[in-house]
DNA sequence: AATGAATGAGCTTTCATTCAT
DNA sequence: TATGAATGAAAGCTCATTCAT
C-alpha cells in the first residue's frame, strides 16, 4: 500500500493535487482527518444507548464495533494508519484513544452490570474489556491484511468465534447455560 | 520511529552507509534479514519441548512467546515490520508464518491434550489457540507502542492479566481451582 | 564533458531536476528521446529527393549529411552518445541504424546511377559508400572533439577537403575534368 | 562495458582492488597508462622503416596500423577510451597524438614520396593522409563495436575493400594499372 | 608487497509542497 | 475555487579511494 502518495490519493479523489492543499494544511492533517472521520462514529450517528440484559448489551456492542472495523472506510483508514504510523505517531494515539477507549469504557460499564446482575463471573471489568479489546482488534486487523491464522475464515466466521469465546471465558462457573441471553 | 532511513541505520549502527551495501544487497533485504533473525528463534536455542501438565506447559509457552515478542530485539523488529509493511508486504507474511502459525500450532496441542486430560473445558483446540494468539500479539504490540489500554502497564502485569484471563476463559466449568497447576 | 549528469543537465535546461521526470521516466530514456530527435531528421523536414546529376546530388547529399552530423543539436548528442554508449548499447546502435545506414543506402543509390552515366568509375556502390560514411563520420567526429588531425581546421574547410578527395577518388580514370558538375 | 569499475578492473587482473594503488595513483593514470602501453608500440618493436615502392610501403603500413587497431590489447583500450573520454578528455588527446599523429606523418612522407615518383595522382600528400587515416580508425571503430555499416564483414574484408579503395583513390588520372605494386 | 573492509561524496529518483494562472 | 507544472530536500544506492593488518 504505497497508494499514500499526494499523487495517487488526489487521482481516486478525483481532483488535483493543487486541491486538496484548499482544504488539509498539509499530508498529515489530511491524514488525521481522514483518518477520524472513518474511525469515529459521527455524532448523528451515535449509538444507541445499549438496551437490555448486560450479554445482549455486550453482544450488540462487540457487533457493533467489529462493524465499524471490518467497513470499508475504516479499513482503507486502518492501512493508512499502518503505513504512516511511525512518520505521524499521534495517528496511532488518536485510533487508540477514540477508537480503542471509547470502546473499552463502553464494555467495562456493561461488565460491571453483567457481574452485579451474575450474568458474568467475578471478574475485573477493566481487565476484561481490555482482554476484548486486545481480541477484536487483532482479529480485525489479521482479517483485514489477509495474512495471520484467520486467513482462510470469512470475516463472519471470526466474529462467531470471537464471540463464542468470550462468552464462555466470562460465564458464570456453575452455569450450565453460559449464554444467559439465548443466543 | 521514522529511523527507517539508511543515514540512521548506518548511524545507529556505528558504520557508514556504504558498509551496509557490503552485507545486504539492498535495503529490503537489510530489513528482511534483520526481521528474520530477531523473530525467529535461532535453531540452536530452539525451545525445550515444554514438560510437565498441559496448564504447566500452556504457562510456559505463553511465557515464552511473551518474553519472544517483547524483548529488545523483536521490538525493535516489529517497529520496522510494522513501518515498512505496506512496501514489502512479504515481511509481514513472512513474521505470520514464523511467529504467530508457530506458536499457534504449539498452543492448539497443548490444549488438546488438557481438553482430554480435563484440565481445560471442552473448547476447540483450534480456535483457542488463534483466540490467544490473538491477545497475546495485540498486547505486545500496544505495550510496544505505548499506546492502547495498556500504556500505563508494566510488561509483567499484562502478561499477568492476560495469562489468568485466558486460563480462566478455559477452565472446566465445574472447576473450583481453575488453576490446576497451583500456580 | 562529462556534463552528463541530471544536476548539470537540468541546470543547462534552466529547469530543475524534478520537473526533468515530468517529462521523461528516466534517465536513459531521456537520453534515447534527445539523442532520436537531435540526430534524426524528422519526418517532416525529410530531405527532398535529390536532383540533378549524380554528381549534383551526391554533393548535395554529403553536404546534407555534413550539416545533420556537425549542427548544434547534433553534437550535443553525439557528444551523450559517446559518454554513455557503453552504458546504454542499445543507444549506438540506434544512431547507426537510423543516420549510418541511411546515408548509405542514399549515397549507394546515387553511386550507381552515376557508374551507369559514366560520371564516375566502376567501382562497387555500396563499398564506396561505405567508405564515404566511415571518411565523414569520423571527421565530423574529430571535428566535434576538437581532437584528431583537423584539429586546426574549419568545418568548411575540412567538408571542403573531404568532397574533394572523395570526387577524385570515384573519377573515372581518362577524365581530364574529374568534377563533371563543374563545382 | 560498465566493466571500468575498479572492482571488475582488479578481479580482471586476479588482484585485489587496494593493490591497483601501490601501482597507480588513481583511476585516471590507471586508464592514461594502459591505454598508452596498449596503443602505442613499444619502441622495441618499432616498425622497421618501411622499405620497397611508395606502394608497397603504403601498403605495408596500413597492415600495420590495422593490425595495430584491431588486436586484442588495442581494442579493449578503445573501448575504455570511449567509455571515459568525456570523463578525461586527456586519454583521447594521447590517443590521437600518439596513434593518428604517428599514422599520419609516416603515411604522408609516403605519399610525398609516391608522388614525385608518379606512382600516386598530384595530390596534397597532407590531405590524403588525413583521409586515410580517418578512413582506417572508423573502419577499425565500427568493426571493434559490433555496429556499423561493417558489422557483417570480417577484419580482413574490411582491410582489404579498403585497401583497394584508398589505391584506387589515389591512382594517376591515366593509369591502366592502378596498382602499381602488382598486389 | 598485498589485502579487502570501510568510507563518503555524489549519483539517480521520489514526492510533499508551492504558486502563477 | 481549482489547477498542474515546477520545485528541492531527502531518499536509496554506487564506487573511487584509503588504511589497518
Amino acid at each position: 500500500m504505497a497508494n499514500a502518495t499526494l499523487d495517487e490519493i488526489a487521482q481516486r479523489a478525483g481532483v488535483s493535487k493543487g486541491t486538496i492543499y484548499l482544504y488539509f494544511p498539509n499530508k498529515h492533517e489530511l491524514f488525521r482527518q481522514s483518518i477520524r472521520s472513518a474511525l469515529i462514529p459521527s455524532s448523528g450517528e451515535t449509538r444507541s444507548p445499549a438496551t437490555g440484559s448486560p450479554s445482549r448489551q455486550l453482544r450488540d456492542t462487540i457487533d457493533q464495533q467489529w462493524e465499524l472495523m471490518t467497513c470499508e472506510p475504516a479499513l482503507t483508514a486502518t492501512r493508512l494508519l499502518a503505513a504512516e504510523q511511525w512518520q505521524y505517531p499521534d495517528l496511532a494515539e488518536l485510533y487508540t484513544a477514540e477508537v480503542v477507549t471509547r470502546f473499552t469504557d463502553q464494555v467495562a460499564g456493561i461488565l460491571e452490570a453483567g457481574v452485579r446482575a451474575g450474568e458474568f463471573r467475578d471478574i475485573d471489568p477493566l481487565v476484561a474489556a481490555r482482554m476484548l479489546a486486545a481480541l477484536a482488534v487483532q482479529s480485525a486487523s489479521w482479517r483485514t491484511s489477509g495474512v495471520g491464522p484467520f486467513s482462510a475464515q470469512s470475516s463472519e466466521e471470526i466474529l462467531r468465534e470471537l464471540t463464542e469465546f468470550y462468552f464462555q471465558a466470562i460465564a458464570p462457573l456453575d452455569s450450565a447455560f453460559p449464554q444467559a441471553d439465548g443466543a
